[in-house]
DNA sequence: CGTTTCTTTGAATGGGATCAATACTTGTGG
DNA sequence: CCACAAGTATTGATCCCATTCAAAGAAACG
Protein backbone atom coordinates (compact mmCIF):
# COMPACT_ATOMS: atom_id res chain seq x y z
CA UNK A 1 0.00 0.00 0.00
CA UNK A 2 1.13 3.66 -0.73
CA UNK A 3 2.22 5.61 2.06
CA UNK A 4 0.15 8.00 3.44
CA UNK A 5 2.55 11.03 2.62
CA UNK A 6 0.55 10.58 -0.67
CA UNK A 7 -2.23 12.84 0.89
CA UNK A 8 0.52 15.36 2.29
CA UNK A 9 1.57 18.12 -0.61
CA UNK A 10 5.12 18.75 -1.01
CA UNK A 11 6.56 21.04 1.57
CA UNK A 12 6.71 24.79 0.01
CA UNK A 13 3.48 24.28 -1.82
CA UNK A 14 1.34 27.73 -0.86
CA UNK A 15 -1.60 25.90 0.02
CA UNK A 16 -4.42 25.24 3.25
CA UNK A 17 -3.51 22.20 5.09
CA UNK A 18 -5.65 19.64 4.55
CA UNK A 19 -7.73 17.73 7.46
CA UNK A 20 -4.88 15.15 7.69
CA UNK A 21 -2.14 17.53 7.91
CA UNK A 22 -3.90 18.96 10.31
CA UNK A 23 -4.69 16.03 12.36
CA UNK A 24 -1.63 14.00 12.54
CA UNK A 25 0.27 17.56 13.68
CA UNK A 26 -2.41 17.49 16.67
CA UNK A 27 -2.25 13.91 16.97
CA UNK A 28 1.09 12.74 15.84
CA UNK A 29 1.12 9.42 17.15
CA UNK A 30 -2.58 8.52 16.07
CA UNK A 31 -2.76 4.80 15.00
CA UNK A 32 -3.45 3.83 11.88
CA UNK A 33 -6.23 0.80 11.30
CA UNK A 34 -6.33 -0.95 7.76
CA UNK A 35 -8.97 -3.26 6.47
CA UNK A 36 -9.94 -5.32 3.54
CA UNK A 37 -12.15 -5.02 0.49
CA UNK A 38 -15.48 -6.14 1.36
CA UNK A 39 -14.75 -6.07 5.37
CA UNK A 40 -17.44 -4.90 7.84
CA UNK A 41 -16.06 -2.15 10.22
CA UNK A 42 -19.33 -0.96 11.93
CA UNK A 43 -22.78 -2.53 12.25
CA UNK A 44 -25.68 0.14 11.95
CA UNK A 45 -27.11 0.71 15.47
CA UNK A 46 -23.74 -0.32 16.80
CA UNK A 47 -21.87 1.89 19.76
CA UNK A 48 -19.89 4.64 18.11
CA UNK A 49 -18.85 7.95 19.59
CA UNK A 50 -15.85 8.53 17.16
CA UNK A 51 -14.75 9.76 13.93
CA UNK A 52 -13.33 8.76 11.13
CA UNK A 53 -10.38 9.65 8.42
CA UNK A 54 -9.81 7.79 5.51
CA UNK A 55 -5.79 8.02 3.97
CA UNK A 56 -6.56 5.83 1.47
CA UNK A 57 -9.14 3.43 -0.23
CA UNK A 58 -12.99 3.69 -0.55
CA UNK A 59 -15.33 2.89 2.13
CA UNK A 60 -19.13 2.91 1.95
CA UNK A 61 -21.57 4.12 4.50
CA UNK A 62 -24.85 1.97 4.15
CA UNK A 63 -28.61 1.32 5.86
CA UNK A 64 -30.99 -1.81 5.48
CA UNK A 65 -34.05 -2.24 5.70
CA UNK A 66 -36.01 -5.38 7.62
CA UNK A 67 -36.75 -7.01 4.33
CA UNK A 68 -32.89 -6.95 3.24
CA UNK A 69 -32.81 -3.88 1.14
CA UNK A 70 -29.90 -1.42 1.26
CA UNK A 71 -28.88 2.03 0.34
CA UNK A 72 -25.30 3.43 0.39
CA UNK A 73 -26.00 6.48 2.05
CA UNK A 74 -22.70 7.74 1.30
CA UNK A 75 -19.31 6.82 0.13
CA UNK A 76 -15.62 8.41 1.30
CA UNK A 77 -12.77 8.72 -0.79
CA UNK A 78 -9.02 9.08 0.22
CA UNK A 79 -8.25 12.30 2.49
CA UNK A 80 -12.19 12.34 3.49
CA UNK A 81 -13.47 12.66 7.44
CA UNK A 82 -16.75 11.29 8.57
CA UNK A 83 -18.49 11.78 12.14
CA UNK A 84 -20.25 8.06 12.89
CA UNK A 85 -21.59 9.50 16.66
CA UNK A 86 -20.77 11.81 18.90
CA UNK A 87 -20.05 11.73 22.80
CA UNK A 88 -23.74 12.45 23.12
CA UNK A 89 -25.23 10.48 19.98
CA UNK A 90 -23.07 7.36 20.01
CA UNK A 91 -25.11 5.31 17.83
CA UNK A 92 -23.55 4.62 14.59
CA UNK A 93 -26.73 5.65 12.21
CA UNK A 94 -24.69 3.48 9.35
CA UNK A 95 -23.15 0.50 8.76
CA UNK A 96 -19.47 1.01 7.47
CA UNK A 97 -17.84 -1.41 4.68
CA UNK A 98 -14.67 -1.49 3.07
CA UNK A 99 -15.26 -0.93 -0.73
CA UNK A 100 -11.81 -1.91 -1.27
CA UNK A 101 -8.37 -2.36 0.64
CA UNK A 102 -8.46 0.90 2.86
CA UNK A 103 -6.15 2.52 5.92
CA UNK A 104 -8.10 5.06 7.80
CA UNK A 105 -7.85 7.03 11.04
CA UNK A 106 -10.29 6.82 14.05
CA UNK A 107 -10.53 10.19 15.97
CA UNK A 108 -11.99 9.90 19.84
CA UNK A 109 -13.88 12.82 20.42
CA UNK A 110 -11.81 14.06 23.32
CA UNK A 111 -8.77 14.35 20.56
CA UNK A 112 -10.80 16.89 18.76
CA UNK A 113 -12.51 19.39 21.69
CA UNK A 114 -9.51 21.13 23.69
CA UNK A 115 -8.95 24.48 24.03
CA UNK A 116 -5.73 24.57 21.75
CA UNK A 117 -5.74 26.68 19.33
CA UNK A 118 -4.76 24.05 16.78
CA UNK A 119 -7.68 21.88 18.16
CA UNK A 120 -9.77 25.14 17.10
CA UNK A 121 -8.19 25.11 13.73
CA UNK A 122 -8.66 21.84 13.41
CA UNK A 123 -12.36 22.02 14.23
CA UNK A 124 -12.34 24.39 11.93
CA UNK A 125 -11.54 21.88 8.57
CA UNK A 126 -13.87 19.09 10.31
CA UNK A 127 -16.83 21.83 10.64
CA UNK A 128 -16.27 22.21 6.49
CA UNK A 129 -15.71 18.96 6.06
CA UNK A 130 -19.25 17.82 7.38
CA UNK A 131 -20.75 20.34 5.57
CA UNK A 132 -19.51 19.21 2.45
CA UNK A 133 -20.93 15.79 3.18
CA UNK A 134 -24.07 17.02 3.96
CA UNK A 135 -23.63 18.40 0.87
CA UNK A 136 -23.34 15.35 -1.06
CA UNK A 137 -26.08 13.40 0.73
CA UNK A 138 -28.28 16.22 -0.03
CA UNK A 139 -27.76 16.13 -3.98
CA UNK A 140 -28.12 12.19 -3.73
CA UNK A 141 -31.69 12.65 -1.78
CA UNK A 142 -32.71 15.21 -4.49
CA UNK A 143 -32.40 13.17 -7.35
CA UNK A 144 -33.17 9.68 -5.43
CA UNK A 145 -36.53 11.67 -4.68
CA UNK A 146 -36.37 13.51 -8.16
CA UNK A 147 -34.60 11.95 -10.65
CA UNK A 148 -34.69 9.36 -13.02
CA UNK A 149 -31.99 6.50 -13.63
CA UNK A 150 -29.92 8.30 -15.85
CA UNK A 151 -29.67 10.85 -13.78
CA UNK A 152 -28.94 9.41 -10.82
CA UNK A 153 -26.08 7.44 -12.17
CA UNK A 154 -24.74 10.55 -14.34
CA UNK A 155 -24.51 12.15 -10.90
CA UNK A 156 -23.03 9.31 -9.55
CA UNK A 157 -20.27 9.29 -12.17
CA UNK A 158 -19.57 12.90 -11.86
CA UNK A 159 -19.57 12.77 -8.24
CA UNK A 160 -17.05 10.68 -7.77
CA UNK A 161 -14.95 11.83 -10.79
CA UNK A 162 -14.79 15.82 -9.40
CA UNK A 163 -14.07 14.37 -6.01
CA UNK A 164 -10.70 11.74 -7.37
CA UNK A 165 -9.49 14.87 -9.59
CA UNK A 166 -9.53 16.84 -6.55
CA UNK A 167 -6.85 14.43 -4.65
CA UNK A 168 -4.98 13.85 -8.14
CA UNK A 169 -6.81 10.46 -8.63
CA UNK A 170 -7.97 10.47 -12.52
CA UNK A 171 -6.20 10.78 -15.49
CA UNK A 172 -8.33 12.54 -18.21
CA UNK A 173 -11.74 11.30 -17.55
CA UNK A 174 -10.25 8.10 -16.07
CA UNK A 175 -9.96 6.45 -12.27
CA UNK A 176 -10.15 3.44 -10.92
CA UNK A 177 -13.68 2.57 -9.93
CA UNK A 178 -13.91 -0.52 -7.26
CA UNK A 179 -18.00 -1.00 -7.20
CA UNK A 180 -19.83 -3.70 -8.98
CA UNK A 181 -23.26 -2.54 -10.63
CA UNK A 182 -24.69 -4.10 -7.48
CA UNK A 183 -23.23 -1.92 -5.22
CA UNK A 184 -23.48 0.53 -7.53
CA UNK A 185 -27.09 -0.02 -7.54
CA UNK A 186 -27.66 0.49 -3.99
CA UNK A 187 -25.55 3.98 -3.95
CA UNK A 188 -28.14 5.02 -6.95
CA UNK A 189 -31.29 3.20 -5.77
CA UNK A 190 -31.92 1.15 -8.42
CA UNK A 191 -31.73 -2.70 -9.27
CA UNK A 192 -28.42 -4.03 -10.31
CA UNK A 193 -30.15 -5.38 -14.15
CA UNK A 194 -31.18 -1.52 -14.36
CA UNK A 195 -27.92 -0.60 -13.78
CA UNK A 196 -26.26 -2.14 -16.24
CA UNK A 197 -29.09 -1.01 -19.11
CA UNK A 198 -28.30 2.49 -18.38
CA UNK A 199 -24.68 1.80 -18.04
CA UNK A 200 -24.68 0.63 -21.40
CA UNK A 201 -26.63 3.11 -23.14
CA UNK A 202 -24.63 5.64 -21.58
CA UNK A 203 -21.47 3.48 -23.34
CA UNK A 204 -23.53 2.93 -26.58
CA UNK A 205 -24.39 7.00 -26.48
CA UNK A 206 -20.38 7.72 -25.71
CA UNK A 207 -20.92 9.22 -22.78
CA UNK A 208 -18.51 7.12 -21.07
CA UNK A 209 -16.11 3.27 -21.68
CA UNK A 210 -14.90 0.66 -19.55
CA UNK A 211 -10.88 0.52 -20.15
CA UNK A 212 -10.84 -2.10 -18.04
CA UNK A 213 -12.79 -4.04 -15.80
CA UNK A 214 -11.88 -2.28 -12.82
CA UNK A 215 -11.86 1.31 -14.32
CA UNK A 216 -13.85 3.66 -15.88
CA UNK A 217 -13.58 6.94 -18.67
CA UNK A 218 -15.82 9.25 -18.44
CA UNK A 219 -16.16 11.10 -22.20
CA UNK A 220 -18.62 12.89 -22.18
CA UNK A 221 -18.14 15.46 -18.77
CA UNK A 222 -21.06 18.01 -20.60
CA UNK A 223 -23.56 15.56 -21.45
CA UNK A 224 -23.10 14.03 -18.22
CA UNK A 225 -23.54 16.96 -16.53
CA UNK A 226 -26.71 18.13 -18.56
CA UNK A 227 -28.07 14.48 -17.77
CA UNK A 228 -27.56 14.81 -14.02
CA UNK A 229 -28.51 18.90 -13.58
CA UNK A 230 -24.94 19.63 -12.28
CA UNK A 231 -23.28 22.54 -13.23
CA UNK A 232 -19.63 21.67 -13.03
CA UNK A 233 -18.15 24.76 -11.28
CA UNK A 234 -21.03 25.10 -9.05
CA UNK A 235 -20.93 21.43 -7.99
CA UNK A 236 -17.15 21.91 -7.44
CA UNK A 237 -17.49 24.86 -5.00
CA UNK A 238 -19.72 22.72 -3.06
CA UNK A 239 -18.53 19.36 -2.67
CA UNK A 240 -14.62 20.59 -2.63
CA UNK A 241 -12.23 21.47 0.25
CA UNK A 242 -10.97 24.91 -0.84
CA UNK A 243 -6.95 25.48 -0.43
CA UNK A 244 -6.65 28.75 -0.89
CA UNK A 245 -9.41 30.98 0.51
CA UNK B 1 -45.70 34.18 20.05
CA UNK B 2 -44.78 32.01 22.53
CA UNK B 3 -41.39 32.95 24.47
CA UNK B 4 -38.48 30.88 24.23
CA UNK B 5 -39.71 29.29 28.20
CA UNK B 6 -40.96 27.37 26.24
CA UNK B 7 -37.88 25.33 25.54
CA UNK B 8 -36.25 25.75 28.71
CA UNK B 9 -37.51 22.94 31.40
CA UNK B 10 -38.34 24.42 35.19
CA UNK B 11 -35.05 24.51 37.30
CA UNK B 12 -34.64 21.70 39.24
CA UNK B 13 -35.63 19.70 36.96
CA UNK B 14 -32.67 17.09 36.70
CA UNK B 15 -31.32 16.55 33.66
CA UNK B 16 -28.85 17.44 30.43
CA UNK B 17 -28.76 21.29 29.56
CA UNK B 18 -30.56 21.68 25.95
CA UNK B 19 -28.39 22.60 23.11
CA UNK B 20 -30.25 26.00 23.40
CA UNK B 21 -29.89 26.10 26.78
CA UNK B 22 -26.41 25.75 26.58
CA UNK B 23 -26.18 28.46 23.77
CA UNK B 24 -27.93 31.20 25.67
CA UNK B 25 -25.55 30.57 28.36
CA UNK B 26 -22.50 31.08 26.29
CA UNK B 27 -24.47 33.77 24.47
CA UNK B 28 -26.60 35.40 26.24
CA UNK B 29 -27.07 38.53 24.06
CA UNK B 30 -27.74 36.38 20.63
CA UNK B 31 -30.21 37.89 18.33
CA UNK B 32 -33.12 36.07 17.96
CA UNK B 33 -34.83 36.51 14.53
CA UNK B 34 -38.47 35.52 13.15
CA UNK B 35 -39.95 34.80 10.21
CA UNK B 36 -43.46 34.15 8.36
CA UNK B 37 -44.83 31.28 7.63
CA UNK B 38 -43.40 30.59 3.42
CA UNK B 39 -40.31 32.73 3.64
CA UNK B 40 -37.24 31.70 2.32
CA UNK B 41 -34.87 32.87 4.44
CA UNK B 42 -31.52 31.19 2.44
CA UNK B 43 -31.27 30.74 -0.84
CA UNK B 44 -29.40 27.36 -2.58
CA UNK B 45 -25.61 28.15 -3.44
CA UNK B 46 -25.93 31.39 -1.28
CA UNK B 47 -23.05 32.74 0.67
CA UNK B 48 -23.48 30.98 4.16
CA UNK B 49 -20.74 30.33 7.38
CA UNK B 50 -23.17 30.04 10.13
CA UNK B 51 -25.52 27.78 11.85
CA UNK B 52 -29.23 27.87 12.98
CA UNK B 53 -31.01 26.96 16.04
CA UNK B 54 -35.05 26.75 15.78
CA UNK B 55 -36.76 28.23 18.70
CA UNK B 56 -40.24 27.83 17.24
CA UNK B 57 -42.11 26.44 13.85
CA UNK B 58 -40.77 24.23 11.43
CA UNK B 59 -38.24 24.95 8.71
CA UNK B 60 -37.64 23.13 5.26
CA UNK B 61 -34.22 22.47 3.90
CA UNK B 62 -34.73 21.70 -0.03
CA UNK B 63 -32.98 21.37 -3.46
CA UNK B 64 -34.13 21.75 -7.02
CA UNK B 65 -32.87 20.14 -9.93
CA UNK B 66 -32.67 22.44 -13.36
CA UNK B 67 -36.31 21.26 -14.23
CA UNK B 68 -37.80 22.80 -11.13
CA UNK B 69 -38.50 19.53 -9.34
CA UNK B 70 -37.73 20.04 -5.26
CA UNK B 71 -36.75 17.59 -3.05
CA UNK B 72 -36.97 18.88 1.30
CA UNK B 73 -33.83 17.26 2.64
CA UNK B 74 -34.99 17.75 6.18
CA UNK B 75 -37.50 19.54 8.58
CA UNK B 76 -36.06 21.19 11.51
CA UNK B 77 -38.39 21.07 14.27
CA UNK B 78 -37.85 23.34 17.46
CA UNK B 79 -35.29 22.80 19.60
CA UNK B 80 -33.54 21.63 16.33
CA UNK B 81 -29.59 22.72 15.22
CA UNK B 82 -28.58 23.01 11.82
CA UNK B 83 -25.15 23.38 10.15
CA UNK B 84 -25.58 25.14 7.24
CA UNK B 85 -22.17 26.23 6.34
CA UNK B 86 -19.01 26.61 7.63
CA UNK B 87 -16.04 29.09 7.92
CA UNK B 88 -13.85 26.63 5.06
CA UNK B 89 -17.05 25.81 3.52
CA UNK B 90 -19.39 28.94 2.92
CA UNK B 91 -22.11 27.66 0.28
CA UNK B 92 -25.69 26.68 1.35
CA UNK B 93 -25.91 23.26 -0.14
CA UNK B 94 -30.11 23.61 0.57
CA UNK B 95 -32.37 26.21 -0.16
CA UNK B 96 -34.31 27.26 4.04
CA UNK B 97 -38.40 27.86 4.34
CA UNK B 98 -39.91 29.22 6.82
CA UNK B 99 -43.25 25.63 6.30
CA UNK B 100 -44.65 27.89 9.53
CA UNK B 101 -43.99 31.30 11.55
CA UNK B 102 -41.16 30.72 13.11
CA UNK B 103 -38.11 32.24 15.58
CA UNK B 104 -34.85 31.25 15.63
CA UNK B 105 -30.62 32.13 16.42
CA UNK B 106 -27.93 32.28 13.85
CA UNK B 107 -24.84 31.04 15.17
CA UNK B 108 -21.47 32.17 14.01
CA UNK B 109 -18.44 30.49 13.47
CA UNK B 110 -16.98 32.37 15.95
CA UNK B 111 -19.16 32.28 18.71
CA UNK B 112 -19.18 28.47 18.94
CA UNK B 113 -15.20 27.52 18.70
CA UNK B 114 -13.11 29.11 21.69
CA UNK B 115 -11.28 27.84 24.05
CA UNK B 116 -13.55 27.70 27.12
CA UNK B 117 -15.26 25.21 28.73
CA UNK B 118 -18.71 26.00 28.13
CA UNK B 119 -17.88 25.91 24.71
CA UNK B 120 -16.41 22.85 24.58
CA UNK B 121 -19.70 21.60 26.10
CA UNK B 122 -21.27 23.27 23.46
CA UNK B 123 -19.68 22.01 20.71
CA UNK B 124 -20.47 18.13 22.39
CA UNK B 125 -24.11 19.21 21.88
CA UNK B 126 -23.83 20.08 18.47
CA UNK B 127 -21.57 17.59 17.66
CA UNK B 128 -24.30 15.08 18.70
CA UNK B 129 -27.00 17.21 16.92
CA UNK B 130 -25.36 16.83 13.71
CA UNK B 131 -25.01 13.08 13.90
CA UNK B 132 -28.92 13.08 14.26
CA UNK B 133 -29.29 15.43 11.86
CA UNK B 134 -27.58 12.52 9.38
CA UNK B 135 -29.54 10.03 10.88
CA UNK B 136 -32.55 11.25 10.00
CA UNK B 137 -31.20 11.95 6.40
CA UNK B 138 -29.94 8.19 6.09
CA UNK B 139 -33.14 7.10 7.12
CA UNK B 140 -35.13 9.20 4.52
CA UNK B 141 -32.44 8.61 1.64
CA UNK B 142 -32.95 4.93 2.62
CA UNK B 143 -36.49 4.76 2.37
CA UNK B 144 -36.50 7.22 -0.79
CA UNK B 145 -34.11 4.04 -2.43
CA UNK B 146 -35.69 1.51 -1.47
CA UNK B 147 -38.94 1.85 0.17
CA UNK B 148 -42.45 2.63 -1.29
CA UNK B 149 -44.80 5.53 -0.84
CA UNK B 150 -46.68 3.79 1.79
CA UNK B 151 -43.01 3.50 3.82
CA UNK B 152 -42.09 6.31 3.05
CA UNK B 153 -44.92 7.76 4.22
CA UNK B 154 -45.28 6.25 7.12
CA UNK B 155 -41.74 6.25 7.62
CA UNK B 156 -42.27 10.62 7.93
CA UNK B 157 -45.45 11.21 9.83
CA UNK B 158 -43.53 8.48 12.13
CA UNK B 159 -40.25 11.04 12.21
CA UNK B 160 -42.28 14.10 12.95
CA UNK B 161 -44.37 12.23 15.63
CA UNK B 162 -41.31 11.17 17.74
CA UNK B 163 -39.47 14.43 17.72
CA UNK B 164 -42.28 16.10 18.61
CA UNK B 165 -43.47 14.22 21.43
CA UNK B 166 -39.60 14.25 22.56
CA UNK B 167 -40.29 18.25 23.19
CA UNK B 168 -44.26 17.51 24.64
CA UNK B 169 -45.81 18.41 21.37
CA UNK B 170 -48.22 15.87 21.02
CA UNK B 171 -51.12 14.80 22.60
CA UNK B 172 -51.27 11.31 21.93
CA UNK B 173 -50.88 10.60 18.47
CA UNK B 174 -52.05 14.08 17.47
CA UNK B 175 -49.97 17.07 16.47
CA UNK B 176 -49.90 19.62 14.92
CA UNK B 177 -48.84 19.20 10.94
CA UNK B 178 -48.20 22.37 9.04
CA UNK B 179 -47.17 20.91 6.01
CA UNK B 180 -49.28 20.84 2.63
CA UNK B 181 -49.64 17.36 0.55
CA UNK B 182 -47.26 19.01 -2.06
CA UNK B 183 -44.89 20.26 0.45
CA UNK B 184 -45.19 15.97 2.47
CA UNK B 185 -44.37 14.61 -1.60
CA UNK B 186 -41.57 17.21 -1.54
CA UNK B 187 -40.53 15.47 1.40
CA UNK B 188 -41.28 11.88 0.37
CA UNK B 189 -40.26 11.89 -3.29
CA UNK B 190 -43.90 11.41 -4.02
CA UNK B 191 -46.19 13.71 -6.54
CA UNK B 192 -48.85 15.33 -4.70
CA UNK B 193 -51.75 12.97 -6.10
CA UNK B 194 -50.05 9.68 -4.67
CA UNK B 195 -49.58 11.47 -1.42
CA UNK B 196 -53.42 11.75 -1.33
CA UNK B 197 -54.20 8.73 -2.38
CA UNK B 198 -51.85 6.85 0.06
CA UNK B 199 -52.90 9.04 2.81
CA UNK B 200 -56.67 8.01 1.92
CA UNK B 201 -55.83 4.73 2.18
CA UNK B 202 -53.73 4.62 5.57
CA UNK B 203 -57.06 6.81 6.96
CA UNK B 204 -59.47 4.01 5.92
CA UNK B 205 -57.27 1.52 7.16
CA UNK B 206 -57.39 3.17 10.56
CA UNK B 207 -53.45 4.00 10.76
CA UNK B 208 -54.47 7.66 11.16
CA UNK B 209 -56.73 10.33 11.21
CA UNK B 210 -57.53 14.34 10.43
CA UNK B 211 -59.41 15.94 13.73
CA UNK B 212 -59.32 19.12 11.56
CA UNK B 213 -57.11 20.66 8.70
CA UNK B 214 -54.25 21.18 10.40
CA UNK B 215 -53.59 18.26 12.76
CA UNK B 216 -53.10 14.77 12.09
CA UNK B 217 -53.26 11.93 14.47
CA UNK B 218 -51.50 8.56 14.49
CA UNK B 219 -53.57 6.15 15.42
CA UNK B 220 -52.18 2.94 14.73
CA UNK B 221 -48.60 3.04 15.64
CA UNK B 222 -47.61 -0.42 15.54
CA UNK B 223 -49.27 -0.86 11.86
CA UNK B 224 -47.31 2.75 10.79
CA UNK B 225 -43.76 1.20 12.64
CA UNK B 226 -44.52 -2.19 10.67
CA UNK B 227 -45.05 -0.58 7.23
CA UNK B 228 -41.98 1.88 7.61
CA UNK B 229 -39.29 -1.04 8.40
CA UNK B 230 -38.81 1.10 12.09
CA UNK B 231 -38.61 -0.28 15.32
CA UNK B 232 -39.86 2.71 17.77
CA UNK B 233 -37.32 1.98 20.69
CA UNK B 234 -34.32 1.71 18.24
CA UNK B 235 -35.22 4.43 16.38
CA UNK B 236 -35.70 6.94 19.32
CA UNK B 237 -32.45 6.17 19.96
CA UNK B 238 -30.97 6.94 16.90
CA UNK B 239 -32.96 10.31 16.30
CA UNK B 240 -33.74 12.25 19.96
CA UNK B 241 -31.12 13.32 22.39
CA UNK B 242 -30.54 11.90 25.20
CA UNK B 243 -31.46 13.87 28.39
CA UNK B 244 -29.92 11.70 30.98
CA UNK B 245 -26.89 10.07 29.87
C1' DC C 1 -68.06 36.56 -2.32
C1' DG C 2 -64.99 35.73 -5.74
C1' DT C 3 -60.20 33.86 -6.18
C1' DT C 4 -56.64 31.20 -5.13
C1' DT C 5 -54.80 27.30 -3.07
C1' DC C 6 -55.42 22.71 -1.63
C1' DT C 7 -57.57 18.13 -1.75
C1' DT C 8 -59.73 14.34 -3.96
C1' DT C 9 -60.78 10.93 -7.48
C1' DG C 10 -60.53 8.74 -12.29
C1' DA C 11 -58.04 7.11 -16.48
C1' DA C 12 -54.03 6.40 -19.19
C1' DT C 13 -49.09 6.03 -19.51
C1' DG C 14 -44.45 4.68 -18.52
C1' DG C 15 -40.15 3.77 -15.98
C1' DG C 16 -38.06 0.59 -13.41
C1' DA C 17 -38.56 -3.90 -10.78
C1' DT C 18 -38.72 -8.67 -11.11
C1' DC C 19 -38.07 -13.07 -13.09
C1' DA C 20 -35.33 -15.91 -15.99
C1' DA C 21 -31.63 -17.49 -18.80
C1' DT C 22 -27.07 -17.03 -20.61
C1' DA C 23 -22.33 -15.43 -20.80
C1' DC C 24 -18.27 -13.86 -18.65
C1' DT C 25 -14.78 -13.31 -14.61
C1' DT C 26 -12.38 -14.56 -10.82
C1' DG C 27 -10.70 -17.50 -7.58
C1' DT C 28 -9.89 -22.19 -5.63
C1' DG C 29 -8.13 -26.56 -5.04
C1' DG C 30 -7.00 -30.91 -7.22
C1' DC D 1 -2.93 -26.26 -15.72
C1' DC D 2 -7.48 -27.36 -15.72
C1' DA D 3 -12.19 -28.10 -13.62
C1' DC D 4 -15.38 -26.29 -10.98
C1' DA D 5 -17.78 -22.95 -8.20
C1' DA D 6 -19.22 -18.49 -7.05
C1' DG D 7 -19.84 -14.10 -8.18
C1' DT D 8 -20.79 -10.61 -11.81
C1' DA D 9 -22.56 -8.77 -16.20
C1' DT D 10 -25.84 -8.85 -19.94
C1' DT D 11 -30.21 -9.20 -22.31
C1' DG D 12 -35.27 -10.35 -22.93
C1' DA D 13 -40.15 -10.54 -21.29
C1' DT D 14 -43.60 -9.27 -18.17
C1' DC D 15 -45.77 -6.71 -14.56
C1' DC D 16 -46.80 -3.07 -11.29
C1' DC D 17 -46.29 1.17 -8.78
C1' DA D 18 -46.34 5.83 -9.21
C1' DT D 19 -46.59 9.77 -12.55
C1' DT D 20 -49.14 12.58 -15.43
C1' DC D 21 -53.18 14.65 -17.15
C1' DA D 22 -57.73 16.17 -16.16
C1' DA D 23 -61.59 17.82 -13.69
C1' DA D 24 -64.37 18.71 -9.84
C1' DG D 25 -64.95 19.70 -4.71
C1' DA D 26 -63.47 21.90 -0.48
C1' DA D 27 -61.08 25.12 2.23
C1' DA D 28 -58.59 29.41 3.00
C1' DC D 29 -58.18 34.19 2.14
C1' DG D 30 -58.38 38.90 0.88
Amino acid sequence: MKPQVDLVPPPGDRHDPSLIECFLRVQPKAQIDSARKGRTLIQEDDFADHSMLLLEGWIAFSKMLPEGETQIIDVMLPGDFALIGAANAPVAACSVEALSDARFINIRPAHANGPRPDMARLRELMAAEIVRTQSRTSELLLRMGRGNAANRLAYALLEFYVRLEAIGLTRGGRFTFPMTQQKLGEFTGLSNVHVCRTLRRFEREGLIAWPTPTEIDLRDLDALCERSGIDLTVFRNEILARRTP
